[in-house]
DNA sequence: TTTGATATGTTATAATATATCAATACGGAG
DNA sequence: CTCCGTATTGATATATTATAACATATCAAA
């Protein structure tokens, strides 16, 4: 049901978004340029959310001497072309893992190790949208997030309990 | 289905969201002070979400010499209780509809206008905290919002297309 | 009336995000 | 190729949102 939190082979996760992003640029001619390419592998390191300042630290740690301008652009670059979303909640971004398909994004976020899992099965996102129509509003943008407690930090809590 | 785009009385409205606050506060006995009171009422003078910064500008308008952490203390704690809720899209808070019953709030935010509407029926929310049961997440809190334009912008859009 | 807990006053600063303008790189038209 | 308009980057400053820290005040119960 959802992508982050289960098991993977992720060295091919990342790649098949990397190849998906690079093909999805290519068709409408936009740039992956240097700085959208690494603040994009940067977020699709881990299935986690980073700030635009953590992201300017691992820049900076690259020899980058990045302002926080170049995140922000990046990151607008990512955000608007569906590469990316971004967690209100937390303020931070996260790659996404369907990047070249229309959806309403939803995620869970685990407040204790930040793994963050985007949903695949939208429905809920779309019974918002179409409540939200019902009462005659015309929704341009969703926010839908769960924080909350991942599988794995839950057992950490038992276990710490006991 | 929602409530704050509807035509209401609205003086009623904010003297019923205040009587149960009230009511809940006496049974619990928190401490409605005057700084917690005073925010509580400039968000329920309209159906519109107010930054803190929003807030202390207010209040400095009326005297206060409030800094900074007046209003996020004030806020803390209309949020804690259940009193009002923060919507992380626009960093902005408003007061709950809703104030003693336990929920999972949604919000339809008007770019425009600033209007916002808590949802009623939270069918969607329940679905989304059903899905993220199934994969295992264990939700504490939800983020649940649609921004776009409210029907009397959609209105005020399609006048000035003309 | 002491006491412990909760709330407020006050100052400073952290964390997140954007405005602005100059310099550069890119990519298509000629 | 080379010129031109546009998109991107570099660099500095600043705006916006939020919290840390610690002293003082208030409350309510023992
Ligand atoms: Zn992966
Ligand atoms: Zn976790
Ligand atoms: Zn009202
Ligand atoms: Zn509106």
């Amino acid at each position: 049901m959802a992508s982050g939190f289960e098991a993977h082979d992720h060295t091919d996760c990342i790649r098949t978004a990397m190849a998906r992003v690079e093909k999805h640029c290519a068709e409408k001619s936009l740039r992956l340029t240097k700085s959208r390419r690494r603040v994009l592998e940067l977020l699709l390191s881990e299935h986690k959310a980073l700030g635009a300042y953590d992201i300017l630290a691992q820049l900076a740690a690259e020899g980058w001497n990045a302002q926080p301008p170049v995140a922000y652009r990046a990151l607008d670059f990512l955000v608007k072309n569906g590469f990316a979303h971004k967690l209100e909640r937390v303020n931070a971004y996260v790659a996404c893992i369907n990047p070249d398909a229309d959806h309403l994004p939803s995620f869970m976020i685990c407040r204790d190790c930040d793994a963050v899992a985007e949903a695949r099965s939208p429905a809920h996102a779309r019974a918002f949208k179409a409540a939200a129509e019902a009462a005659g509003f015309e929704i341009e943008k969703t926010v839908l997030e769960a924080q909350g407690l991942c599988p794995s930090c839950q057992s950490a809590e038992n276990e710490t309990q006991r």
